[in-house]
DNA sequence: AAAGGTAAGCGTTTGTTTTACACTTGTAAA
DNA sequence: TTTACAAGTGTAAAACAAACGCTTACCTTT
């Protein structure tokens, strides 16, 4: 069916500003990080923000959010999870927008530090977090209640880590996550038990004398679990 | 903070047409309904959709749902959750639309019933459901994903009830929203113990000789559990 | 008035998962 | 070579889930 005269349809309708807003947690060591950046155009200029930017013509709000994101930090192939849509017309004293916020986990090694710091982005703890511009906090605040409840269904620990994590490095993460510490021997039995991570033979030996064994996500096998609709409740 | 002259800031963004489709599930006896109506407007005039709008200057999109619904079913006081953002430059060849979704779920009692068929809308059987326009097929899988997933972890059952119930016709809803039989003893005995159901001295006998005892959802208790962190796994 | 049929409701047994906690191992530094 | 310390293994008790047999209430049929 051909529509040529787009035009012509919904003429009483009034259209709206739509942006996208994305809130980008990282992972160091014991504690989650927020990525934030200084805005750049009025009103607010000079605050501090989520990464964000308006939605184009021929982009969705997905695509957009993922140049955004590739703008700001040099980041790609980024995971981007919708997290909600922020719609109240009194939001943005600016101008009617509305804002279609997503959320992303990243693993912190070098290159992605790095990378954001040449763009204007900047790395926060996460208990240090400056306030921020327009209804930023709240999404930030969804954002987190958004990760611990995923975190209960879905092997989200991985998306943090580098590619190659001992299991105590992965225990730190869910007791971030969680703010609550879990018994080391469970945790390892459950995680290990799910088939999901692959042992290797090289030690990381930062963390003690004896040193602790790099594991690596199993893919596949999450892709499975997936399929036959097995829960992934830690 | 004032700003007086709000159309001043962010003339570089193009607006963009927003609306919101609600899709609206009922439970009647052993079956899932779900909420359509015939389209008054071109393009696709006559042919089935969801339930939606286009969003108001001045309203939230959760507002729009509100309305809408109001509009289109009499309906009131019902429980919309937000489902997905829709946007996809293409999915309106009548103009660039984005839509956000809700789904939503409600007591299939006559009242409900009669109200929604003097408004031009009506309830299909969930298997029995025609092909949709646009790329509202999709959000009504979509809608049906997220109901599963939710039943899982919110009790999610009693919003499509009547306010009394009896066990045997909460175990048959969800039995049709997991799309397998349960076992009749361990259901009654899990959904027990959790606290939150009030057992009514009388019976409803429509369903056997011996008839049933009608329960209540008991809403405070489960307002202390959610904020008590409490899984409600079923 | 008694017998029969049927869904509602109760309880027990068995197997699995979670929780709590004690002990052993490997390695760098003193 | 001893020490310190995180990494890693094992096990018993408790809680929970799954499977299934039996009893109860009440209408219908005879």
């Amino acid at each position: 069916m051909e529509f040529p005269h787009k035009k012509q349809y919904y003429k009483q309708a009034k259209p709206i500003l739509v942006a996208v807003d994305c809130i980008i947690f990282g992972f160091n060591q014991s504690t989650l990080q927020l990525l934030l950046f200084k805005r750049k155009i009025a009103p607010f200029l000079g605050a501090w923000s989520v990464i964000g930017s308006f939605v184009q013509e021929q982009e969705s709000t997905s695509d957009a959010a993922i140049r955004v994101l590739q703008e700001h930090t040099g980041l790609e192939n980024i995971f981007l999870d919708p997290l909600a849509l922020y719609s109240d017309p009194e939001r943005d004293p600016g101008a009617r927008v509305i804002s279609q916020a997503y959320f992303s986990l990243i693993h912190l090694e070098d290159e992605a530090l790095n990378k954001v710091e040449t763009h204007q982005a900047r790395w926060f703890d996460l208990k240090d977090t400056p306030s921020l511009m327009l209804d930023h906090n709240i999404m930030v605040q969804d954002a987190l209640d958004k990760l611990r409840t995923k975190a209960r269904y879905s092997p989200i620990g991985f998306e943090l880590l580098p590619e190659k994590f001992t299991i105590p490095q992965l225990q730190l993460l869910y007791e971030a996550i969680y703010q609550k510490e879990l018994d080391r021997r469970n945790f390892r039995k459950k995680i290990l038990s799910m088939g999901l991570l692959d042992k290797l033979d090289e030690k990381d030996k930062s963390g003690s004398r004896k040193g602790a064994f790099l594991y690596q996500f199993n893919a596949e096998n999450y892709q499975k679990m997936v399929k036959e609709g097995v829960d992934f409740i830690l």
